[in-house]
DNA sequence: GAGGCGTGGGC
DNA sequence: TGCCCAAGCCT
C-alpha cells in the first residue's frame, strides 16, 4: 500500500472521505448498548424448539431454515424434520427425495439439496464431525457469512458479528444511516456489529456471543420491526439515533397473475389417487417436485373452481384457482391439461407426505383435506363446495 | 454485483 | 383483493 501522504502541489481531484462523518457508536454508547441488549434478551427472549439445544447439528439445520424464512414456518417444519433426520449421519444416508419431502413448505428447495450435500461431506471426509469455527463451516455449501458465523457463536460460543436483515434494520436505525446497497454501507454495518459482539465466554454453560447475535435477531424480530416499531418497548431507546425513521431505498414493484391447476382424482383398491405432475429437473424453479397440474386459463372460462386461494412467489400475486374433475367422468378438463403422460402420474393420497410436493400443491392438497397435516390421515372430504 | 430462488403473514 | 417483506446463498 502506498503512502497517504500527498505532495502539496497536487491538487486533490476528489475531496477527502468523510470519515469525520461516519456515525458509528462511540465505545461508550456501545457499552450501554450490549448491557441493555443483555438484560432485555434474558427476560423477553422467546421460547423456540431450537434454543437452549447443545447440538451443532441442531443449530446448523434451524440456522439453514430460518433463512429468509419466518420463524412460524420453521416451527411447523423444524421437528419433524429432526424425528425423520436426527443425526448428521442419518441426513447424509437419507434418498434426496426423502429430504425434498421433508422440506416441503420451506421454500428454497435449494437450502435442502445443500443441506443434504453438506452432510454427506461431512460424514464422508469429516468423520461425521460438524466444523467448530466459522471459517470452516463456511466452507460448507449452503453455509455463507450469515450462517457460519450464526453455527460458530450460538453453537460454539465464538466470538463473530451475525449480521442479517433484522440486524442491519436494528443497526441503521440506531446510529441512523441511510440504507444503502453498496460495499461501503455493508462494510459500515459489519463494523458496528463486530464492535458490539462480546468476547468469548470463559465461564462453562455461558455463551455471550451467542446470546448476543440471538438478542440483535430478537430485537429486530420483535421490537424493531420494519414498518412500525416499538420504540417505547426498546431496550436500546436510550442510545437510538432515529427511533424508528430511517431512510430506505424503494422496494421491486411485485405482479399479480390468474391461474389455474387441475385436481383429479380417482377410487382404486388401495384407496383413493390424485393426479399430480412432475416438474422437470431442470427447471429452475422447484425442479423435480410435484405439483398439481397447471390448466391454461381459457380451458376453463366456463366453471366454478372448487378452492380459490393466493400464492405468492418471489415477485408475483397468483390469486390460484383449483378446479376438479371427478373420476374420469370428467373427460373434457383432463384432456385440457398440455403436459405430456410421461410426467403425470396417479399418486395415492395416503402416501402424498413422502413425495416432494411444492409448497403450493401441500396446500392446496391440504386445504381440501386430501392431505392433513404431516399426511398421517386418510382422506375424507373430498368434494368440497366452493367457499 | 445483480438477479434468481418460495412461502405466508399482515394490513 | 395489492403490496411489503423475513434468521441468505449461489452464480
Amino acid at each position: 500500500m502506498a503512502s497517504h501522504r500527498s505532495s502539496p502541489d497536487l491538487k486533490p481531484e476528489q475531496p477527502l472521505l468523510p470519515v469525520a462523518l461516519d456515525p458509528g457508536l462511540n465505545h461508550a454508547e456501545a457499552m450501554v448498548f450490549r448491557r441493555h441488549l443483555a438484560a432485555w434478551y434474558l427476560r423477553h427472549a422467546r421460547e423456540l424448539p431450537w434454543r437452549g439445544v447443545s447440538d451443532a447439528y441442531r443449530t446448523w439445520v434451524s440456522e439453514i431454515m430460518l433463512q429468509q424464512t419466518r420463524v412460524a414456518a420453521v416451527i411447523d417444519h423444524y421437528d419433524r424434520f429432526l424425528r425423520l433426520f436426527p443425526t448428521v449421519v442419518a441426513l447424509a444416508l437419507a434418498p434426496e427425495a426423502d429430504v425434498l419431502a421433508a422440506w416441503s413448505g420451506l421454500g428454497y428447495y435449494r437450502r435442502a439439496r445443500m443441506l443434504h450435500k453438506a452432510a454427506q461431506f461431512i460424514v464422508e471426509t469429516l468423520n461425521g464431525a460438524i466444523p467448530e469455527s466459522s471459517a470452516e463451516l463456511r466452507k460448507l455449501p449452503g453455509v455463507g457469512e450469515y450462517t457460519s458465523a450464526a453455527i460458530a457463536s450460538i453453537a460454539f460460543g465464538e466470538s463473530i458479528a451475525v449480521v442479517d436483515g433484522n440486524v442491519e434494520r436494528v443497526l441503521l436505525r440506531v446510529t441512523g444511516r441511510p440504507e444503502e446497497a453498496t460495499a461501503a454501507g455493508r462494510a459500515f454495518i459489519q463494523r458496528q456489529a463486530a464492535a458490539l459482539v462480546p468476547h468469548k465466554a470463559r465461564t462453562p454453560g455461558k455463551n455471550a456471543p451467542g446470546d448476543h447475535n440471538q438478542a440483535m435477531m430478537e430485537l429486530g424480530a420483535t421490537i424493531c420491526l420494519p414498518r412500525a416499531p416499538l420504540c417505547l418497548h426498546c431496550p436500546v431507546f436510550d442510545v437510538c439515533r432515529t427511533r424508528g425513521e430511517h431512510l430506505t431505498p424503494p422496494r421491486a414493484k411485485q405482479r399479480s397473475e390468474t391461474v389455474a391447476f387441475l385436481l383429479s382424482t380417482r377410487k382404486k383398491a388401495q384407496g383413493v389417487e390424485v393426479l399430480l405432475e412432475q416438474r422437470d429437473h431442470a427447471a429452475s424453479l422447484m425442479a423435480g417436485m410435484y405439483e398439481l397440474p397447471p390448466l391454461p386459463l381459457d380451458a376453463v372460462e366456463d366453471r366454478e373452481p372448487i378452492l380459490r386461494l393466493r400464492h405468492s412467489i418471489t415477485n408475483t400475486n397468483y390469486y390460484v384457482e383449483i378446479y376438479a374433475a371427478e373420476g374420469t367422468h370428467d373427460r373434457r378438463l383432463r384432456r385440457a391439461v398440455p403436459a405430456s403422460k410421461d410426467v403425470l402420474s396417479w399418486q395415492r393420497v395416503a402416501r402424498l407426505h413422502e413425495l416432494p410436493l411444492t409448497g403450493l400443491a401441500r396446500k392446496v392438497l391440504h386445504r381440501i383435506d386430501v392431505l392433513s397435516v404431516g399426511g398421517l390421515n386418510t382422506p375424507r372430504n373430498i368434494h368440497v363446495a366452493a367457499p
